[in-house]
DNA sequence: TATTGTTATACTCTATAACTATA
DNA sequence: TATAGTTATAGAGTATAACAATA
C-alpha cells in the first residue's frame, strides 16, 4: 500500500498517469498496426492467448466491458476467422471461445510490426526513459486489473 | 535511443504497454471521478492549467486530435462556465481559450476525489510497484506527446 | 428465480469534407 | 492562395434495457 501522506506528488503522478493514458491510447487507436483489428479486438486476442480459452463473460469480465459489447468483439474476431466458438461441455447456457492457429500467425506478424512502430516513437526517448516504461508496463497492465 | 537487439523484451514490453493503456482509459473513462466532464474535457483542462491560455489549433495539436473535435470539446467546456473564449489580439481568425476561475475550484475539488479513488485502486500494488508507475507517469506523458 | 448470452436501440466521441472569414 | 475555426455528416465503439435459453 502506497504512503499516501505524499498526496500532493501522487496527485500530480496520478494526473500525468491520466493524461498521458487518455493521450497514448488515442494514439494507439490510430497508428495501430494491423488496420482490420480494433484495439479491443487486439486486447481480446491477447488475452485469449495468455489464457487459451474463455467464455464471453469471462472475456467481458476481464476486458472490462460490458456483456453485449463483448458478444459483438467476438463475432467480428470470429468472422474474420481469429477464434472459434464452441459449446461448453458443462453448462449449455455458456460457449467456450479459442483462438485459431490464424490468430497465431497473425499476431507474431503483428508483433513484428509493432516493434517498428514502436523503434520510432521511442527514439525520441533516452535509455532511461524507456528502461522506465518498461519496467511500468506489467505493473499498468496489473493496475488496469485490479 | 533504446537498444533494439533486445527485441523479444521490447516486443513482451510493449505488448502490455498497449494492452494496459487501452484497458485503464476504458476503466477511467468509466469510473472518472467528475460524471459532467468527459476524459477529453478533462485533458484540456489540465492542458491550460499547464499552459495558461491557447487558441483552439493549439490545442488541437496538443491533445492529438482534429480541429473540429477541438471545436465540440472547448464549445462543451464553454457551456459549463469553465473556459472563457476571447478575441486573439492580433489574428482575427484566431481565438484564445482561457480557464477560468470556475475550472481551477473545480480542478483542486477533482483531485481530491481522484486521490481517494486512486488510493482505493492503488492499495492492490505495493510500495515498489506505485513508485515504479510514478516514475513512469511523466515518461508516458512524453510518448503521448512524441 | 438466477444466470449466460443475444438483440435492439441510443449515446458519446471522433473524423472527414465542405464552408466562412481572415491573412 | 493559405490558414483558423466552424458546420454538417458519418462511422466506430460502447452502454442500457429487454429478451431467450438454460441452470
Amino acid at each position: 500500500m502506497p504512503d499516501l501522506s505524499r498526496a500532493a506528488e501522487d496527485a500530480a503522478a496520478v494526473n500525468a498517469l491520466r493524461s498521458g493514458v487518455m493521450r497514448l491510447s488515442r494514439r494507439l487507436k490510430h497508428q495501430r498496426v494491423d488496420e482490420s483489428l480494433s484495439p479491443a479486438e487486439m486486447s481480446v486476442l491477447g488475452t485469449l492467448a495468455r489464457c487459451g480459452s474463455a467464455t464471453p463473460g469471462e472475456l467481458a469480465r476481464k476486458e472490462h466491458v460490458q456483456p453485449p459489447s463483448m458478444t459483438r468483439i467476438v463475432a467480428l474476431l470470429e468472422t474474420k476467422g481469429l477464434v472459434r466458438l464452441e459449446p461448453h461441455p458443462e453448462d449449455r447456457r455458456q460457449k467456450v471461445v479459442t483462438q485459431t492457429e490464424r490468430a497465431e500467425v497473425m499476431l507474431e506478424e503483428s508483433r513484428r510490426k509493432r516493434n517498428a512502430w514502436l523503434a520510432e516513437l521511442a527514439g525520441g526517448l533516452d535509455e532511461d526513459e524507456w528502461a522506465t516504461l518498461r519496467a511500468a508496463a506489467p505493473v499498468l497492465e496489473k493496475l488496469a486489473h485490479l
